[in-house]
DNA sequence: CCCCAGGTAGGCT
DNA sequence: AGCCTACATGGG
């Protein structure tokens, strides 16, 4: 993909490589604003503005190295694209439907905590939790809010959280705080995708979903399947109608996709969820 | 009133 | 190990 990075911006000219609105609004994020025709992105305490013309995309941010790396700029997405629709046919709409999706490197502490807080809850609802969390904890700087450090967070008691709209995850996230002070997020980088993930169990309100969303999106560990609601109801229909099991539904998908099966995930997902 | 939303923890067999 | 269910909250 033709980029070019300046002191202040980012341009982006393969626009069929980069779709902003799909990249956003496919899920994974749950801290930007869309801003009229434009989108203001947060990660920690890092923003960038996204616009576009007819020939290009512009990132506006002063810092250009965090978000080139957020954005995944290096990886050929057209590549993956291609081997997926060549070895798995049925997806080759969904592929379509989402085309320039990326897949996002996240903050780590950000992604934990809000997959935590996507348990059994909507995005919308997910988003203003989030945005609770920055405007209330947040170091502000200039215009926005950082996401609150880890010390900030841990300050906090279960009825700061149930104000915050976390409801009965409240208790769960609390706990989850303590213990992932004494984890250390990034130095489990190095771990094996599986050993990663047996860590990450130990954290309250982290289970299987949980754990494959944050090594997905934070971890840039592409050999997980994370399965949900939406994901279940694409299998039930291209798979395997009667199986109710998520393990299993898992363990076959990620067997089916191997190292791609993070980004067959993103594009059912969004598929399924926003199509029609 | 019901069911659903990027599920998980805890209790039961 | 596997099944069952309660769980806050807001929207359809």
């Amino acid at each position: 993909m033709k980029y070019l990075i300046t002191k202040d911006k980012i341009e982006i000219f393969d626009k069929s490589e980069f779709n902003i609105a799909h990249i956003l609004e496919c899920g994974q994020i749950f801290t930007y604003e869309k801003q009229g025709n434009s989108y203001a992105v947060f990660s920690n305490d890092k923003k960038a503005v996204l616009t576009e013309d007819e020939s290009k995309i512009v990132i506006s941010t002063k810092d250009t190295a965090y978000f080139e790396n957020f954005f995944d700029l290096k990886t050929d997405y057209s590549l993956i694209k291609n081997t997926l629709a060549s070895k798995f046919n049925f997806l080759i709409p969904m592929l379509e439907y989402g085309s320039g999706i990326r897949i996002l490197k996240q903050d780590k502490l950000e992604t934990l905590v809000g997959f935590i807080i996507s348990a059994n809850n909507n995005i919308k609802r997910i988003m203003a939790s989030m945005q609770f969390l920055r405007e209330k904890l947040g170091k502000k700087i200039e215009d926005y809010y950082a996401f609150p450090t880890l010390d900030k967070l841990t300050e906090c008691d279960e009825e700061f959280f149930v104000a915050a709209g976390l409801g009965y995850r409240a208790k769960q996230i609390v706990k989850a705080l303590f213990a992932t002070k004494q984890i250390d997020l990034e130095s489990l980088e190095t771990l094996s995708t599986s050993k990663l993930k047996e860590k990450l169990l130990t954290i309250c309100g982290v289970g299987s979903k949980v754990a494959d969303c944050v090594m997905l999106f934070a971890y840039g560990r592409q050999d997980v399947f994370p399965v949900d609601t939406w994901i279940e109801k694409v299998y039930h229909e291209c798979f395997d109608s009667s199986c109710q099991n998520r393990d299993v539904m898992r363990e076959n998908l990620v067997q089916k996709f191997g190292n791609l099966a993070g980004y067959a995930q993103q594009y059912m997902f969004y598929f399924k969820r926003t199509s029609k």
